[in-house]
DNA sequence: CAATAACCGGACGTAACTGTCCGGTTATTG
DNA sequence: CAATAACCGGACAGTTACGTCCGGTTATTG
């Protein structure tokens, strides 16, 4: 018994095909971990192993692809008129609590030139916004991009560590030590 | 050409051996990382590999066997007479400055209960010091043991992504921006 | 309605680790 | 100086994942 035999479709369904692996990557990156095997996630996109790695040539490939949708929320909204710095580091929390799956590619290949860019993009939005939030009096005048970067890193990693149940309280909880310091 | 050929040295060996894995994998566990082969352990300690699981019958056990030396010195130094929180957190930052192999085993296996155990003993360390750091006012009053724990997390979660050289430089400014915090 | 080009699925070869098993070596005992 | 018990090393079997390859299927083209 081979179990449920899948059709191939032939080349019409190329374009599904890869909106499936993408749909079911974000799925099994959210609740197996960065790390899934990649077989699991051709299982869940009802894929054949060959379709996966012509789309994607590695895994790196795919994850970008997942992430993009949540990339683009960012941008729109440090273009938004009256964004704030608050309201960035909430939705980047946002995202890391639905899915540490981001941070941990970034984790697991540092290096890799297409992160790095992205790592660079994403810091980016936050420094667009650090100037209005001096400004505004919200954080400290002394704080530069690179304190915020690794400020964000230092939340990003509590939570991927933690279940996805604890996470909110886990990020609040943060948050609220790197606001106010821990010092008298 | 079968290279060295290690020689049997009999049951008289077996202290030997035992302690030649133990500092084998400090070694492997700071350069390679905690989930490093333990192949590559034996290969380091010129021991077989039957020799290594007679002795530990998973990873867990060798990893425990190598972080008893930083456990006492945890230990010795929560029972000076002086002691104070400030010292102790310093003294685990320069630990995770060496070698990140404990966090990473906690993140690793955070239920099994050797680890849970330890991790216990660990937080019961610095609870004894909170005390008198709020005493003395270093602290904030509020600050939970559990808050505690967290801070010494994000720190943690900082060092194991960073190479060795990195890291003294980033649990520096880690801990500057917990203890003044970001807001202003 | 062939012939062809594009694409599909999954079997398969490869590689890396883990943990076991056993023939062989060494110390001990009487 | 045997006989035996304890222990050693590394070969090996089992597992899991990766990435390739190819026979087969589908749409397209003339």
């Amino acid at each position: 018994m081979p179990g449920v035999r899948r059709v191939n479709r032939g080349p019409s369904a190329a374009a599904e095909n890869r909106a499936a692996l993408i749909a079911a990557a974000r799925e099994v990156f959210a609740s197996d971990g960065y790390e899934a095997p990649l077989t699991s996630i051709t299982r869940v996109a009802r894929v054949g192993q060959g379709s996966l790695y012509r789309h994607f040539p590695d895994r790196i490939s795919l994850a970008l692809a997942v992430f993009e949708d949540g990339v683009r929320e960012l941008e729109a909204l440090a273009a938004e008129p009256g964004a704030t710095l608050d309201a960035m580091l909430a939705l980047m929390t946002e995202q890391m609590i639905a899915s540490t799956a981001f941070v941990d590619m970034v984790s697991v290949s540092p290096a890799d030139p297409r992160i790095l860019r992205l790592g660079d993009h994403v810091a980016g939005l936050l420094d667009g916004l650090l100037a209005e939030a001096r400004r505004a009096g919200r954080i400290r005048a002394d704080l530069t991009a690179g304190d915020l970067m690794l400020a964000v890193g230092m939340v990003a990693g509590i939570l991927s560590k933690k279940p996805a149940a604890d996470r909110r309280e886990a990020a609040e909880l943060a948050w609220k030590l790197l606001r106010g310091g821990i010092g008298a």
